[in-house]
DNA sequence: AGCAAGATGTCAGCACTTTGTCATTGTGAT
DNA sequence: ATCACAATGACAAAGTGCTGACATCTTGCT
């Protein structure tokens, strides 16, 4: 994990870096203002540590323009002017913690940890397969980037069928799946259903397996 | 915006409660950590204020109890002690942030704004979607530089939609986080709030997707 | 307090979509 | 060729969301 350090203070920027990089980051230094918001927009950081009283650009103002220009990598502020309009100010600005110093080790690595681990969290959960694209916040499909139009039947269907791509699932187990109360056997509910997807869909998605049941292939390349 | 204050002082509740109240939240007040850790666990939180010293359970076992069961809900810890220790054990916890006592009404609520902006991957104090721009400091909507004039309900509505671009939200889910008792299906209370703010967009921001709820398109920019 | 404007919820009606069923046609394995 | 299974088109019943009208509360102002 790449860290970006940007502190005037000799000493601070000395003893910070030394005990995070024997916290296993690998760390970039930079005690000017303009130098470190160029790298912020540049690298790739996992987290960056800001000092706010820095020479050559105000540290709220790197912030701004990082967040402005769409970085959205974790801050955490520094400062030593502890005034709470200040610390409301700081975390307004874009900021995910803020430390006033002085401060221990101990709690700048902890709140670094949480802050790293809390900007993780939020990749979108899409499935894709062939050309399709579930997206299961949105309650999307889309292919080849266009988006699908599927009733909450049609969209369960084929939302379980690419959850389990690969596996065949038979009649039995989608109408279980599909929660409406008619899974006897004389109801053809489902192959109904499988049309109607079917006639949505651009591709040929989904296959019959003649007595077993329906199958969405999983693609045995690339990933 | 709901949100879970679990506090044993009873003024500081009722302060804390009643600034919430007046910033907009919908608050649930709880003095015991049993029956806080139960609200946190089967409601929907937007985020949860959490007094570290409380009878029937140790707010950072209520926080690690939450956690271990996947609640994902930002939580802001209060504590008296403020030894850095603690801290640290709080932080690692899962805490999302932290807030020593005393403090300033106004800290506590910038803290609150920025884990919850946080919580949903935003890092700016205005949150944008296409034309519109949701300002949660002034409680503002903007499409295309004019304010819209909105109720506060249908500023709640709004603003949960944006807080949340991107994924699909149920009716359900909408009704329980625009008042405090839960209502139930036979109203249809969220349409017409729904229509109402429509008519006064100047634009198509809010999405149906019928049978599954409401979703404000997140922007494919950056990353 | 009293008034007026605004906010919010309910209801009924409408338009449109969804979904199961049935009858019929297509298809693949033996 | 046969036969069971699958696909399709048509239809009806139920479901879902949108809207305007109205009643009830709130809120702000004088």
């Amino acid at each position: 994990m790449r860290v970006l350090l940007v502190e005037d203070d000799a000493r601070i920027r000395a003893d910070v870096g030394a005990a995070l990089e024997a916290a296993g980051y690998i760390v970039d230094s930079e005690s000017d203002g303009e130098e470190g918001w160029f790298l912020g927009d540049t690298e790739l950081y996992g987290a960056a540590i800001l000092d706010l009283g820095l020479p050559s650009m105000d540290g709220l103002a790197m912030l701004k323009r990082w967040r402005a220009a769409g970085r959205t990598f974790p801050v955490l502020v520094l400062t030593a002017r502890g005034t709470w309009s200040e610390r409301v100010e700081g975390i307004d600005s874009g900021a995910d913690d803020y430390l006033p110093k002085p401060f221990r080790m101990e709690e700048l690595l902890a709140r670094l940890r949480a802050i790293i681990r809390r900007s993780r969290g939020h990749s979108g959960p899409a499935i894709s397969v062939g050309e399709a694209v579930l997206d299961s916040r949105q309650m999307l499909l889309t292919v080849r980037g266009v988006p699908v139009s599927l009733s909450p039947q049609e969209y369960r269907l084929v939302s379980y069928l690419i959850l389990n791509k690969g596996r065949v699932i038979s009649q039995q187990e989608l109408s279980e799946h599909l929660q409406s109360a008619h899974f006897e056997r004389e109801s053809n509910a489902v192959e109904v259903l499988i049309g109607r997807v079917r006639r949505k869909l651009p591709t040929a998605l989904i296959e019959t397996r003649r007595g077993f049941g329906y199958l969405v292939p999983d693609d045995q390349t690339e990933s």
